[in-house]
DNA sequence: CACAGTATTTAGGCTAATCTAAAAATACTT
DNA sequence: AAGTATTTTTAGATTAGCCTAAATACTGTG
């Protein structure tokens, strides 16, 4: 049985395995708790005598097999939950993430497995993430970003790679989310800037703004 | 903002002192929360610094208008929760405490108040307690133990005074549940025990299983 | 390859919540 | 009402998770 804080450290373990491939530094899990670097190590230690990662002095760590086992548990629940609150209680998708954080370390299985078939067992969240199914597997798109979509080439939006409320925001407020049809209808190279078609509307984005949003061609 | 161990020390005084009235003794919480005596005097001088609850050396505490208040909201949450565990997860009665005591210190407004509208504004939880709405206000039945009802005179159970899952497992097996309608045939005074009519089935039940029972005659 | 700069670990402390053992206050019993 | 039994509090220790400051290891550049 894990601690809420030994949860989030392997979550976090988690999905900074899934960006930067190889072993994971001490720093950057610092930065994203949001605790010291001298605290993380103790933790990576703390973690490392329970075998939920490997972990040698100096050289970073990587989950075991049990970590992320351990790891996917908490995304599941944390996916379902997002459903949950987007699907029957009225959140938006840029509100969820901070009560899914509490809710997500709930310790009943019955729960989760019921949460799961109540939503008629969702494949992907708000955010177009997958959800761990009961055996801990997920099967994401095979989508590309926006700034690899070719021109006038239909896509559709299946998710976003910032997760923050500002950026979901600035999203809704143009009117797109996951679903959406996007056409690439001309690249300002010199402004680094793209001239879309999303939905029904045309506009303009960033560069930068494409680089967050998730594509299936 | 409170901790998870203050806030089950406040729901906790607060049950206590809803059946003792008058200040609730060191010992008696200590029971109910599973710590020993000394850790529960460290607590009360704590919450008695935040204004939680009145404390005087020797002579036990009772809780603050704010201490109340902040009782109610767990206790809202956690008879909300239970209520959507059964309605919509089927768990059976029995099986929501252990679960709603991790979900009643969720924090979210938004969450209580959209879990309370999908519930449809449900004011009785599962075992028949009154559910505290927004403004943290309750209104019980006009209820009575089933020892206390006339012979012959019908009543409807609407709650239990013992949330134990035996119990409450006892219960269904004998098919009896909120809503039940329930006949006093014959009291055996010897041995202690009722015969009643259950629904549609006729059974004995002891004294102390009746006094278990509340009624709405 | 040496050394400056960065990353990581160690050492020693702090706080919340608990504990045990002993002291103090209250309550019961005759 | 006095003395014993029970309850409550105090004092001092422990653990998890964090911190700061200092020491140590790694990395990249000339």
């Amino acid at each position: 049985m894990q601690t809420l804080s030994t949860e989030n450290y392997l979550k976090t373990i988690y999905h900074a395995s899934q960006s930067a491939s190889g072993t994971v530094a001490t720093t950057s899990i610092a930065n994203k708790i949001g605790a010291k670097p001298s605290s993380v190590t103790d933790m990576f230690k703390k973690l490392s005598e329970q075998n939920l990662v490997k972990y040698e002095k100096y050289q970073g760590v990587s989950l075991t097999n049990e970590g992320v086992k351990t790891a996917l548990r908490i995304v599941r629940k944390h996916r379902l939950w997002e459903s949950f609150l987007v699907s029957h209680l009225n959140f938006n998708w840029d509100e969820v993430h901070q009560v899914a954080e509490q809710l997500e370390h709930i310790q009943s299985e019955k729960l989760t497995n019921e949460l799961e078939r109540f939503l008629d067992y969702p494949t992907h969240d708000p955010h177009g993430d997958p959800i761990p199914n009961r055996a801990l597997f997920m099967k994401s798109y095979n989508k590309i970003l926006l700034t690899e979509l070719p021109l006038n080439k239909e896509g559709v939006c299946v998710g976003v790679k910032d997760n923050s409320s500002d950026f979901l925001r600035y999203l809704d407020r143009r009117q797109i989310g996951i679903g959406t049809p996007i056409l690439v209808l001309h690249r300002e190279d010199f402004y680094q800037s793209l001239h879309i078609q999303a939905g029904n509307s045309t506009l303009m984005i960033t560069q930068e703004t494409a680089a967050n949003i998730y594509i299936k061609p």
